[in-house]
Parts: structure tokens; C-alpha cells; sequence
DNA sequence: ATATAAGCGAGACGGTACGTCCTGTCTTTTG
DNA sequence: CAAAAGACAGGACGTACCGTCTCGCTTATAT
């Protein structure tokens, strides 16, 4: 199907929806979620309020957007997961990459921020599975499939469950902020997986 | 928070106290944790605006501080897990009853309120590690230990990653609702950590 | 305003010009002037806001236009006030006809709609005076002349301070509802009148 | 039974209510009342909105507040007007003031602004009647009274339909702005009122 | 037993932001 | 190719709460 012009009819000022998604971006970065208002993004993006509010629900659909359109070019090109043929190096250099990304306190904000969208309205929270978690987790799973033709990975493993064994301790850990993010802390959470699954 | 040692010391009023916290527990189940303003809770309290900023230092710590207060009977009685002797069985029986908890429609808004305080102070997150996710992990903890000298459980097992794999994916799930709390979902993860951590 | 001379000269389409005064008056009815809102006119008319724009210069020109366009008939056709030979008789006659209009509830809005444009904006008051309140006043006069020529007026007298003393106190007790608009209040106001320019 | 403090006491703050009264005056004179917005006159008095909205139920009721309190004091001062035991002689300087007072450009936005609220709304009207009108028009029609004593006004004349006779035309050429407020103009009503009016 | 001071209910205050409405201009689409 | 449809920047509306600040009143020591 060819992509094209976009065929819609809408008279929707793309100007004008860049300028509200990266005021909100920058907005958010400086003060935080809870401090970020409508108003505020207007005046910042040279926008009226109404321009806002016709296009998003609420001031956490605006939030959601901004960080899913930043997203939303890097899924497409780091595409593929390191495939060094064995398993375990490989998603420990990428649960360390996880950990230090979580760990870096200039994403701090707005991953929290982004996170209290999808944890409170399940409308957006099926946007973010979809737009977001499911194809990160596709590719996640990609490389795990090969570890399961490598003889690596038990055959019959649930990858969704192989994800989740790996990746919510984390997450919880760093939401909660029960415990430091560490190399080490992802480590363990790569060997206890592996444990768990192996063939 | 929770008066200090000496109830002598202050001429705090109970009965205000128990008010707010009623009325915030009763709100936050009515029309969710954004929607609760503390003008309606000292309304609905019958109490002074100033008897709450009096004594609590932001929204935040008084609906914290509502549901703590409601957990802090729960946790001396329930005190031990159940023992049959296979750790399996036992575990199976706990997480499905934490499923249930988490399924139950009436506890929604309540755990997501205070989930949401917990997520974004971290003097909150902390309060709550120490005064209610401590006791209760001790308590879990207690029951793996004892599997272990069964030799169910691997003797080195880090009880606190035990704990981590066995909970985090439950909750993940329910915060992001990224899919069914079910019975057997309870089961998977039981069958994984165990998998895991045998010995 | 009201257009010009040449009809050929534009192309304004006549069919959206009625079609706005007629939902200007039928909304200042049903409101009331301070409610009355441009976007609503043009929704009501079935037109695009800039055809409205484009014509008039201000909310306060089209509610003129509206009302004075609904005048400009009558004019023509009750071209002449009654002329029983008896002064008094035909002025009481009138003035308990106007006693009777500014009473109608019907017209409140409408009329004091106008009134507010009028003293407001020297531009529509300037065209008031032209189009209507002079052509409406040398009706007045002319009769007023033949009273003079029957010697039942006095020769010298200013015509139109006659027509002030006559009807400003009425339109006063109108405007500021300072009293009821009776028939009784018309005749002393005939009265008061002829006692004064009496020959 | 003793007196004592104001039982009826409220909390209103006299300085605030004092500081939005001038701000109006100040705003009235400065852009005209159509463009006053309760937003600004907060700002100008550092007041929050609240506190108008608390206290006031329009826009038009502050500004007509405003200037009702401005005119409160002088009433009382000013209580006689000139008795030099000739009435022609007196109302003369009287009109000529009034003439004058209107004329002056200062004043013409403020009492606009005035006349527009009680015009518009029956409530105001009432007020004003019974707060502003209706004291001044006693001092005026004291001085009728000793003209009628003196022979020198029809000891039956309706001192109401006398005043308004000797207002009516000059607040209407006023508001219409249909002829210039001259002294000519002020004497000739006179002349025409004790025509009218005479014994 | 009495003053005295803290805590209390109440609620006004200066503010910030909300979400809606309307203005007057500009752009796109349609008949 | 004119006009409807309607998006746009801007800005005021009136409401809801924020957190602070008196008010009088009650109550519970600490003289």
C-alpha cells in the first residue's frame, strides 16, 4: 500500500502540533510532570490553549505523545538486537545498556512522567503497548528465538514470560526505588533467566 | 505521618485524625487519587484546611498515610505464611490470593493511588519500603528460608531476587495492564522462580 | 453597514446579508444583546464568519443594521401623524401609541439593544440620528408646524426642543425604569408640553 | 442591652475591597468600560479573582460599585442646592453646572459606563434609584418646594414630572449625542420648565 | 481554679491553572 | 472563484483548589 500525502481532510497545523510536542518535551524535562501546565505548553509552543485541547483529551495524552513521537524513529533503526551467538553476553550488554538508561537522571522525569500516564489511564496504556512495548518486545524476542535454534533457550519458553522475568524486577526497582541500578543488578537478573529457561 | 511515641506530647485530636483519614480513603475510592482535593477531604472530614497542612506535609502523605494506616493491623496477624512443607504449594497459594487482591475491582483505585505517591516521592517510597514492604517481604522471606533448609530452595539464593522474580512481573502486568491476572499466570511464575532458584 | 447606492458594484451576496440580519434579530430577541456572539450569528445564518466580517465592522454594526433595516419600511409608510385639527388630541394619541410600543415586552431587548449601540459608538449614534430619528422627528414636526399654523402652538417655538420635553422624560423613565410607562404618564406629558409653548 | 463589637462581622477585607473599587475607577477612566476585564482589575489591585467573584455578582456590578461609592460622600455634603429666592436665577446655575459636568471629557467614560449597567440591568437600576437618584432628586426638589412657597412654581406641579422635564432632554442629547451640552441649551430648559410650570 | 496557650472549625485571602468561549484572521475545500 | 467551513493565536471568562492567614471557640495543662 502506498504511503503517500496523508489523504485525510484534516486542516491540522503539523507547525503547530511540532511546536506542542517539543514544548512538552522541554517542559517536562525542566520541572517535571505534575508542574507541567496546559497553559504553560501553550504560551512555550506560541500556541493557543484551544489548539490543545482540540487535538488531545487531556494534559497527559499531550505528555504521552511527546515522548511516543520521540520514540518513535529510534524502534525502527536499532532494529535488531546484538547477535553474537551467545545469549548471555548479549543480553547482558543490553540489560546494562537498560540499567544505565534508567539510571541517567536526565531521563529520569520524563520516563516517570510517561509511566504515570500509562499507569492511570488504560486508554493510553494500550497505545503504549502497542505503539511502544510491543515492538520493542518483538525484537526482543527476535534474538531470543535465535537463542532457542541455538540450543541456548528452553523450545517451549514463553517469551513473553522470559521478558517479564527480565525485565520487571528491573523496572520495579527503579520505579519504587527499592535498590541501586547496577551492572551487577542486571547480571543477576540475565543468569537468573537464563536458569530458569534453559533447555 | 503516624504521631510519635508520645501520645502525651501533643494536643493532636484523634478524632480529626481518624476523620481525614476515613474520608481520604473513602474519596480516593470514590473519584480516584487525581480527583481527591484536599478541600474536599477537610469538607468531608469536618475539619479545618489548617488541621491538615498541620499535620501532613503534602496530598501525597495524607493518602499515603490513609492506606498505611489501614494496612498496619493486616500485617501483625497475617504474620506468618502458610507452611504445608512443599514450598510450591505454598507459594501457588500465596501469589494466586495476591492476584486475587490485585484483580479485585475495589482495591483498584486504592493501590493505584498509592502507587502513584510511592512512584513519585522518594521520601514516600521510602517510608513505604520501611514500613510496609519490609515486614512484609521478612515475612515471605521467613517461609523461603525455610524451604531452603527443606532444600526446595537453592541455600545461596539472593531471597530479596527471589522475591524480585517471583512479584515484579505480577505487578508490572496489573500497574501497565499489560495483560490478565489469572490463576495460572500466578502459577507460571511460581514454576519459573522455582526453576530458577532450585537447588 | 447597510450598502450602498450601487447594487451592481459588488458581489455581495444579498441572500447571506438577509440571512444575517434576520439571525441577528432573531438572537438579540431570544438572548439579549450582551449574549449575542458573531460565531453564533453565523451559525445560525448558515455563513462563514469572514462574510461577516467583511461587511461589518463590529458586533455592534450588524445588531444596528439589524434593527434599522427592520425600520426602514414602516418609515415610508406611516409617513404622516394623525391631524385631527386638535393638537392636543393627536399628540396624546401618538404618545400613548409610543407609551404602548416601549411597554410591549416584545420589543425590550430589541429596542434597548439598539439604544446600547447607539450610546456607545458616536459613529452608529451619528447614523441613528440620520436614518432614523430625523426622518421620524420631520414627520413630528410637520405636524407640530400646523399646529402653529392653527395658532394652538406658539409661532416661535423650537421644534425640537418640543420634541425633547415630549419625549425624553418618557424615554428617560424607559431606559432607567424609573417608573411605569402608563397612558396617564403619556397625556401630562402632552400636557406639560402644550402648557409650555402655548401661543 | 450593650452594643458591643459588630455582631455581623464578616471576614471581608476592607483594604481589598477598597483596593478593587479604585482599580476599577481607574480602569473605567483609562480604557472605557467595554474593555475593562475583571481579570485586570484583580491584577491592578492584587487581589485574587475570587475575591471579586466572592464579593460581587458581575462586572457590572463592581464598576457600578465603583462609582456609586465615589458619589457617596458628595450627597451628603453638598446637600442644599442655592437659594437666592429667585428659582430661575437658581435652577440656571444649577443646569449650567450639569451641562458642564457632562460635558467634560473626564467624566464621560466613567458615567457611560454607569448609565450602561443600569440600563441593562433592573437590579442596578433599583439600586441606583433608590442610592443615588433618589437623594439627589430630594435636594433638588427642596428647593422646588420653597419656589412654590414663593409663589413662583404652581403650588400643584408634580415635582417629579418637573424634574424631568428639566433633565430628561439633557441627559438624552447627552447619551445620543444629539446636539452640544451648552449653557444656551441649560437655560432654555429652565425657561421652558417655569413655563410650563408656572402658578 | 484559673489563665493561657495550643489545637480546632471555619473560611477569606492572593494566586495558579483549569477547560470553555469568543474574537478576528487565515487557510482549505467545495459547489 | 466566492463563500462555507473551520483551524488558528490570543485572551477573558467563571470555577476549583492551592497553601497561608486570621478569626473566635473549645479544651487541657501548668500554674
Amino acid at each position: 500500500m502506498s504511503q503517500g500525502r496523508n489523504p485525510d481532510r484534516t486542516r491540522r497545523s503539523e507547525r503547530s502540533r511540532q511546536a506542542i510536542l517539543e514544548a512538552t518535551r522541554a517542559l517536562v524535562s525542566e520541572v517535571g510532570y505534575g508542574k507541567v501546565a496546559i497553559e504553560t505548553i501553550a504560551a512555550r509552543a506560541g500556541v493557543g490553549k484551544q489548539t490543545i485541547y482540540r487535538w488531545w483529551p487531556s494534559k497527559g495524552a499531550v505528555i504521552f505523545d511527546a515522548f511516543l513521537a520521540l520514540s518513535e524513529g529510534a524502534e525502527g533503526q536499532g532494529a535488531a538486537l546484538p547477535d553474537t551467538g551467545d545469549i548471555e553476553v548479549d543480553l547482558k550488554t543490553v540489560m546494562r545498556a537498560t540499567v544505565a538508561e534508567f539510571a541517567d537522571p536526565e531521563f529520569e522525569k520524563p520516563i516517570r512522567a510517561l509511566n504515570n500516564e500509562i499507569a492511570n489511564d488504560p486508554d493510553l496504556a494500550a497505545q503504549y503497548r502497542e505503539k511502544l512495548a510491543r515492538p520493542l518486545d518483538a525484537v526482543k524476542k527476535e534474538r531470543l528465538r535465535s537463542a532457542q535454534r541455538a540450543g541456548q533457550l528452553a523450545a517451549g519458553a514463553d517469551l513473553d514470560l522470559v521478558l517479564a522475568v527480565l525485565y520487571a524486577p528491573l523496572f520495579q526497582r527503579w520505579l519504587h526505588r527499592s535498590g541501586p541500578l547496577t551492572a551487577e543488578y542486571a547480571d543477576s537478573l540475565v543468569d537468573v533467566t537464563l536458569r530458569a529457561f534453559r533447555p
